[in-house]
DNA sequence: CGTAACATGTAACGCGTTACATGATTGG
DNA sequence: CCAATCATGTAACGCGTTACATGTTACG
């Protein structure tokens, strides 16, 4: 058998909590995951055929009313793969993150825009942190681990804020002492 | 002009830190930015190519004896558009960190084997920190901004070492409270 | 009655990695 | 002389996004 793609692992994983539609998987990445692992329905689609074809999941056809509807549920054999999967070792850290990316550049930049870059990547973290506390705030528990990597969420956005705000007074007083 | 990708940014943001070659290139990626933002030699070179055919970096063939070799320079559109993308507000925030997608079902996982991702995340991040810390001791110093996104990522790879500790004293103590 | 939410899908495209291929030069 | 480093490149492939396309049902 071929080697999954993350995504598909995101679809067992999803599809693991209980039966799903694709338009299901979907909202839910949206709200839990996203932040670090998006997908899109180009690939929940095509992706939950493949998954069933290699019979990792179910899918049995729910209409409601005239409305085509198929609901998936994780075989045996599909949970014994995400299992697998959990237990492999991850590929090492690597990441995008396109506002480090301008940073490392900004000093092609007069300091006050280069203060703007830190400004602007504070601001992304603190929108950030605002959704993942609306989802912390919730009524219903989710699973541990699910709440788990929710809290790691804000823990990480508090320190990204955090570090911004420091280099932020940084830059600001440095900027004071000599002006450019 | 179309939209440049965010490899080309950052061919444009090295060969601007002085003339370059796209073995350089790929070597200074790989020493500094490769955590947030890797690039292969199948992407360099064809893409200092069009960069040089958009006119943003002129390239000048410069062999070592019967070694062919080009230096790249940054024309004066390139620093332009370097700097207009820099201004640019950056997309929004979005990772891809397999280790923690990883977490996210780990609900499925007996607890102890839980633990271990948590643990293994824990010894990702302490590597990652070692090379950044070898990085640091280097002689000689880095524009200040170079240096500022090596230290974020030191803070960054502190922070996540010392969540994956703390996760990892509760889930140990929470496991003595209540063996599977 | 209209709009938001539900639901499913495809085609084109771009980005990026991997694997492969080739060869010269430097330093021990 | 041999290994590491310098140097350049291509082809195939896979992943993922975007834009498009279509229609139903629930709710106010």
């Amino acid at each position: 058998m071929k080697a999954l793609s993350g995504t598909a692992y995101v679809i067992l994983g999803i599809v693991g909590f209980g039966a799903q539609t694709g338009y299901d998987i979907k909202r839910i990445v949206d709200e839990s995951i996203r932040f670090f692992w998006a997908a899109s329905y180009g690939q929940i689609y095509p992706e939950l055929r493949r998954l069933e074809q290699a019979g990792l999941i179910e899918g049995e056809s729910s209409p409601v009313g005239a409305r085509k509807r198929t609901e998936y549920r994780l075989t045996e054999d599909g949970r014994a793969e995400l299992v697998r999967w959990l237990e492999l070792p991850a590929t090492v850290l690597e990441l995008r993150d396109e506002s480090l990316l301008k940073l490392f550049f900004a000093d092609s930049l007069p300091r006050v825009e280069a203060l703007e870059l830190i400004r602007r990547r504070r601001l992304g973290h603190e929108e950030f942190l605002a959704v993942l506390r609306a989802l912390d705030a919730r009524p219903g528990d989710d699973p541990p681990f699910v709440d788990l990597v929710l809290r790691y969420g804000i823990a990480y956005g508090e320190f990204n804020v955090a570090w911004c705000k420091e280099q932020e007074a940084r830059l600001a007083e440095a900027t004071e002492k000599a002006p450019a």
